[in-house]
DNA sequence: AAGACTAGCGAAAACGTTTGCGTGTTGATA
DNA sequence: TATCAACACGCAAACGTTTTCGCTAGTCTT
């Protein structure tokens, strides 16, 4: 077992100084062509590879970015890592990813352990339990000692940073808006509970087709979820609903846990009801018949991110600092089985 | 903008040593009540926390642990990651997540630039490539160097090293047994090309579960797929087979497949065909019918896996270096719809 | 031959910690 | 009053780099 080698071993070894050898793998001018070649010769025998932490140190820049999100099993977060690892390693960054597991608790540990010189900046996605909360002292503190910050899908307006989110009130609407076009009427809604910055966005959008086409608001047909893993009934009491023509679900779950519901209570989908999922994701697309969807690139909202954050890395200076963006990534409207 | 603040600044705020402000919160009783307090209140006052990189390199340790996989978007390796990162997180560790993208190459670029000190150990699954090409000199080289790490899932024996894995064999042995059991004659097998090591398992279990039964094994009901983003065509052709009776499949996307493909065929599911597959993912959960299969534990993979590697972080000395463990999880076979 | 210049190298500081050891001051004891 | 702990603190090394500056010896100029 041998051991990393060390300029100070290389050193000693070649009888030269540190500096000279430092110098000499750089290919500084100021070492003659000897020693350089000797040096060079001698690092590459042994392996030599420059250790990481102290570069970190020496240039109080680790090259590495935190990304936080509630859940790595949803596919979506899954996508945005994805799409933030690429961006990062192009840019020879590396990505540490921590799970909030959506607490705040965690979310604040996560933090407060990072922001002391382990990473150059955050990318994250906020847990419901801060959402809830509203309380974002700990990204401030962080964002007041310098270190950028990048939120993405679940975000806040009380916190001033660079965002990249979907407009999901405009893809709500659109898709609301959709189900309205092929005539349908009593269209029912699948949301989270307010508090999910998302979840809340893409309800009012889709109030705000049905106003806008002169369709009631009826309160029985929302159906706003807070336990994520104990929500079937509910769901199978709405699609009792009479008349029910079509769901507008607002993720993928509730989606493909209304298709399954429709089928327990022999109502036909498409023929009979009308689903619309949102997040384009696995299970859309395997699922029997496959879902409708808005789709939200995950890959790109993680490279966008990651794009984002590296620029004010790097160019630090140029930025105003005051100056913070919020991108916008499109989405679409992708038409499979489940809508008729 | 407040910028973290350090040892020096406190000592010279206070004009003290550093070794003092240094003593002081750690509590030492070298340091005076009076001082002890003064520096504290002062450090709490400006929230000072240590540089976690200035500890790194004192120490030799970053409390970090690198987890390889090949893509993140398969549901069993994000599992597998959300395992072990609840573990790294119980005992201070962060994990830092690579994807090769199934590449030999990045998976050695990751491995080099990451065996300069960033990282205490390394966790990972091999790449497509790496194991069509049986070359692990980069791995060999990083235990040389003495820095640990675990293996799981798609391995190699020609790596001494510790490992997390599932009895593929055993399972698909079980799995096919099954199919035999409910009394299937003509049974297909879907799995990857051999290289794949799991995939090669599987293979060995499902024959091996034919002969046991004298069943012929016969290869037109063998379909080995190598491009995964192009075999709907295969395992049409496959169906079309007449007479078929069952399908084992070795994972989720060829199980889900062949439902969906039975389906376009007219063939009922699990009527006149029954469909097994493996890896306990969402897809199998959500599908219509919901697919029966054998459940591979992604979240007590990346837990044994985390342990294991931590382990050997942390009793280093204790820990014969020779002695390697092989952790086998188990495997369970979860009976849904597709299979009758 | 004296001064200027250059090539080639080393010393040291810096990044932020921790820690063993040395040292000065105090009060008490003999 | 001289001796001696005990106390409270500072120095310096170490982790592994990079980089500025300075030094020495040799070469060139006039």
């Amino acid at each position: 077992m041998k051991k990393k080698v060390t300029l100070k071993q290389i050193a000693k070894e070649l009888d030269v100084s540190i500096s000279t050898v430092s110098k000499s793998l750089k290919n500084s001018a100021e070492i003659s062509e000897d020693t350089r070649q000797k040096v060079q010769a001698f690092a590459k025998l042994y392996n030599y590879k420059p250790n990481n932490i102290a570069l970190s140190l020496k240039n109080r820049k680790t090259k590495t970015i935190c990304i936080i999100i509630p859940e790595i099993i949803h596919h979506f977060f899954a996508t945005v890592i994805s799409g933030v690892e690429h961006v990062a390693n192009e840019n020879g960054y590396n990505v540490l990813v921590c799970l909030s597991d959506e607490s705040f608790d965690k979310e604040v540990l996560n933090m407060e352990m990072l922001a002391n010189g382990s990473i150059d900046g955050f990318i994250m996605s906020l847990s419901k339990e801060t959402q809830q909360k509203k309380d974002f002292h700990h990204i401030m503190e962080v964002i007041n000692q310098g270190m950028p910050v990048v939120m993405f899908d679940r975000i806040t307006n009380d916190i001033l940073c660079d965002k990249v989110i979907i407009d999901d009130s405009l893809a709500a609407y659109n898709a609301t808006q959709f189900l309205i076009d092929k005539g349908f009427k009593k269209i029912a809604l699948i949301t989270t509970v307010d508090y999910v910055s998302v979840g809340k966005l893409r309800t009012q959008g889709y109030i705000k087709a049905l106003k806008d086409n002169e369709i009631e608001v009826k309160e029985n047909l929302i159906l706003k979820i807070e336990d994520v893993d104990n929500f079937d009934n509910l769901i199978e009491s709405l699609l009792c609903e009479s008349d029910l023509d079509a769901v507008f679900a607002v993720n993928e779950i509730f989606a493909v846990t209304a298709i399954k519901t429709a089928r327990k209570l022999n109502i036909n989908v498409p023929d009979k009801l009308s689903i619309i999922g949102f997040t384009d994701g696995i299970i859309s697309k395997y699922s029997t018949p496959s879902i409708s969807t808005v789709s939200q690139n995950g890959i790109k909202m993680g490279e966008k991110a990651a794009k984002m954050l590296i620029e004010r890395l790097e160019y630090e200076e140029a930025l105003q600092d005051e100056y913070y963006r919020t991108e916008v990534i499109d989405t679409e409207l992708i038409e499979r089985e489940s809508t008729a």
